[in-house]
DNA sequence: CGCCTTTCTGTCAACGATGACAATTTCAAC
DNA sequence: GTTGAAATTGTCATCGTTGACAGAAAGGCG
């Protein structure tokens, strides 16, 4: 009894007879015998686990796409672990080399700023990488992002048509020009309307950071009567310092939010956002991520996933 | 120039000439060498990479526990993964069996439950365990937890002081008998007292848990006016479900929640709560996992962690 | 120079699995 | 019983690194 028949037996291998096999498993059972993953990774340069890498736990967007991630990369039998980044690129990097050295089949990045040829490194290294929210041209890399431009168009046009004029926006400083796609369909809808957007303020995407935004903002602009934030986080931040000015939300000013995470409908006043909506991205993650470990094939054609506008009480 | 040199020098291992040294440094850079560290794990048996292993990433204690315990553990130069098990004794088994598969130093765990023979078996198998919030007596696993008991004594003490007298618990079904401590602190506080406590009602530890356990709980006893929740999640979908029933907090219901996760401030009315502090948490359990690591010794006294009220507006 | 010590570098085996292929056994057919 | 093919099992090398130890080079001293 070699171990190469138990190796057979473990993989369910063809060509094994019935009554050893048997037996093999019967003394694996016994002997409490687990395969050594990192031996088995090592020769097959497959390790049956799949990274998510996200910039920041602490935004509750991450987890809840995490769990449907999870989900769905369990239904091929590999196991998803999770890492963060602090949008840091050198942070990114140290996460990024650990999960390639470890073999993982593949990983889906939400990338920390200007990290774009660190990515195109690893992916020629062989590490098959989706990227989400934004847009890399190399082998082996694939991209997934929603239509954000039409999405702060939506906003805009809700708060446009519910009367604001004097429409602000808090951005986020994490976001290098190539992926302010939510600032470009903001101006572009006024673009549209033929009327002058407000202020645009990049701060942390945090609540705090949306706190620290609408101060600025309101003081660059204190007639602002609408805001469009970059995500629900930064939305909650920005309500409540609208509120600690003693103006009201929407009475006074109307804020919309990106995300739709669940905290948005359990907030007061629940919030007017967009929604990304995170099985939608789950699945195409997941999607591509399999389609890229399954075939040998390099490229994989970037995917658009669309957007919806969910009115509540803050616009 | 041997693979070993080369090792020697990635090692920064003592005895090789300067000259050397650097000419091995230009190789790499040139060759954009990367050891591999699946192959170092397999012969050393140490990854340099821990595990923290929650139940359920949705819930915002973990997202911010994360944080904190990937920053202590980096500053060992481990990168820490992150998994989770849905609570799900299964899934628990097949996120450790991967994670001391690949020689991780070691895990910390918020366990499943039933799981404690589990662990158990891991550690046998020489997984370094650090568990959180429960009693574990084997070598190889240390225990880090709150003092859950005397928690919710002061959460029912601060409701009792306010004149709250019909006070009802809204505990977590997860939790199995050996593990609900503050329901041993809430029925203490009133035998301290001399008085009879509400109904206690299991749910899941989630919003929507927290508004279903609220329904029930209202449902047996209509006139109840206080409510000590399992954990801040609850909390808020206790403060939903009774509003929603036309009753105000903290008015006509007082609410007490568990944890103080970043969102209870933010909430309308923020949360009354008892603070179990994610620092001080963090701070221990890598402090555990590191002596475990570091010494062979197996043994380590279980750790119990001070709580503290916070008074803010929902009692 | 010879000898010893110290410093540096290389060889070999091993970690535990699998790929390639060889050897053995089984079994049907003649 | 022999033969050949198919089914089963085993052998060996390999993945990329490090532990143990040996060998080579360099330096010190009489």
């Amino acid at each position: 009894m070699s171990a190469r028949t138990v190796s057979r037996v473990v993989n369910n291998e063809y060509g094994v007879a019935e009554a050893t096999r048997k037996q093999v498993l019967e003394a694996i059972e016994e002997l409490g015998y687990r395969p050594n993953l990192l031996a088995r990774a090592l020769i097959t340069k497959r390790s049956g686990t799949v990274g998510l890498v996200g910039g920041d736990m602490t935004d509750p967007y991450f987890p809840a796409l995490a769990e449907a991630v999870h989900h769905r990369v369990s239904e091929s039998g590999r196991t998803t672990f999770f890492a963060c980044t602090g949008n840091d690129p050198l942070r990114q990097d140290m996460v990024l080399r650990s999960l390639w050295s470890y073999a993982v089949d593949g990983v889906i990045v939400f990338p920390a700023p200007d990290s774009i040829d660190q990515l195109r490194g690893y992916a020629r290294l062989g590490l098959r990488i989706v990227v989400v929210d934004d847009v890399v041209d190399a082998p082996g890399i694939a991209c997934v992002r929603f239509d954000l431009v039409t999405g702060a168009r939506l906003g805009v046009r809700h708060l446009l048509d519910s009367g604001r004029r004097r429409v602000g926006m808090l951005a986020s400083e994490l976001s290098p020009p190539r992926r302010r796609r939510r600032e470009s369909g903001f101006r572009a809808a006024f673009d549209d309307a033929g009327l002058d957007h407000g202020a645009i303020v990049r701060a942390p995407p945090t609540v705090q950071g949306g706190e620290a935004g609408i101060d600025r903002l309101l003081d660059l602009q204190p007639d602002l009567d609408a805001i469009l934030a970059y995500n629900d986080v930064m939305a909650i931040g920005a309500v409540r310092a609208v509120e600690a000015r003693g103006r009201r939300v929407p009475d006074d000013i109307a804020v919309v939010g990106f995300d739709d995470v669940e905290l948005s409908a359990y907030v007061r006043p629940a919030l007017t956002t967009i929604r990304l909506d995170r099985s939608l991205l789950s699945i195409e993650v997941t999607r591509a991520l399999h389609s890229f470990i399954d075939a040998p094939g390099d490229r994989f054609d970037p995917v658009v996933l669309p957007v919806e506008l969910v009115v509540r009480q803050s616009a």
